[in-house]
DNA sequence: CCTACCGATCGGTAGG
DNA sequence: CCTACCGATCGGTAGG
């Protein structure tokens, strides 16, 4: 099999730990404190010969929230579609999040938390590229509550999109205070409001779902 | 009466009109992002005659957060503590906060926000300022909630700590989500998250407070 | 992937 | 409040 033109497997092993580390480092300084030279020498590289890997900073950038993206999907996404589906899927949701963050995959707290707050108000391709995965994860929420009340774990009564809004609402909250504060706490309060809020639209049914989970509200603060 | 050694009337005022500047530039492009040349330029001074009233670029920022500060109490705090006592009191936080992010006080959305997220995981005296900004805001929610309490309006069972918390959460959610998707509607469903959150707790007494207020959740768009 | 370099801008200073 | 300047670092390029 002839070799193609190209990345070749070791361009693209290092392409993979240069933008692990940016979103490690991104997470922490924001993307555009991100700089090039300072990353370079955290690896050990030269700048010019790290920056041939990207044509552009932006091109970092956007690469780096690829990466971040890899790695939540990897640690909340793909174990909570796993776990089930309905309102176990959307605790397990919430739950692998809180986890994340508590377990600090990125040094800086959530990557988007981070981004998001970086960028909301810098309209460009970053910002759009940021809106598009938060929308796909809000988007993921809104399933996962809509098909709980397909399977009556929640009332009909329930409106899927602002569940969403506002277990997003204290999982965004946990993540800022635990680290302004340097408290775990902040972890526990938020499972303790999405628990309550979803128990308010819970059926029996539905109830029953979340009683067995409410053991692993402290498996989140380790 | 003699003059006083020390910065003048004119001094003070000047000194006034960078920092309302500069918070308005933080609030967009981060307190870090913030340059003295830039901030300069925008006003027109020199770099030099600008950095003259401060120090080092930390006592600017420093400074930034307290004038920001200002306009913060006058926008939102000062307002709802004249509006009423207990849940009155807290209806009104909230709703004026939500106005102040709508009316763009700031264009970056929330400056304390946007300064938490920068600085959350940068140590230092401006992480611990926010910090400590932060921390009397949500005592403010709290010793409302508090008060709702003792005034009847919230249950006995409720947890004023945690319901400010998760107040908080709604506030600083509609604040990122207004200004990513660039949709007001996010204004809206923290209104409605917080009203049924604090209908949840509310006594008798507490939903006919709640119930006057309940047509103000459009004003707060506009 | 490297060395060597570019102009621009950074925070900050000297001296007035 | 200004002009003029400092060394360091920025993103990016030339050429290999």
């Amino acid at each position: 099999m002839p070799r193609r033109r190209g990345p070749t497997d070791q361009g693209l092993r290092t392409r993979q730990t240069i933008l692990r580390r940016a979103a490690e480092l991104a997470s922490v300084e924001g993307l555009e404190g991100l700089s090039i030279g300072a990353l370079a020498d955290d690896l050990g590289f030269s700048k010019s010969g790290l920056f041939a890997h990207f044509g552009s900073k932006e091109e970092l950038q956007l690469a780096t929230i690829d990466a971040a993206r890899e790695v939540y999907v990897q640690e909340v996404i793909a174990p909570a579609l796993a776990a089930g589906k309905g309102l176990t899927r959307l605790c397990a949701l919430c739950e692998l999040f809180l986890s994340y963050v508590a377990r600090q995959v990125f040094p800086g707290g959530c990557f988007f938390a981070s981004a998001m707050a970086e960028f909301d108000c810098k309209p460009g391709p970053i910002k759009d590229k940021i809106a598009e995965i938060q929308a796909a994860w809000m988007e993921t929420l809104r399933r996962a509550g809509a098909s709980a009340v397909d399977a009556g774990e929640l009332g009909p009564h329930t409106d899927p999109e602002q569940l969403a809004f506002e277990l997003e609402a204290a999982l965004l909250a946990a993540n800022w205070y635990f680290h302004l504060f340097d408290d775990r706490s902040y972890m526990a309060r938020a499972a303790d409001a999405i628990r309550l809020r979803l128990s308010a639209d819970a059926t029996k049914r539905g109830r029953a779902t979340l009683a067995t989970r409410s053991t692993d509200t402290t498996a989140v603060t380790t």
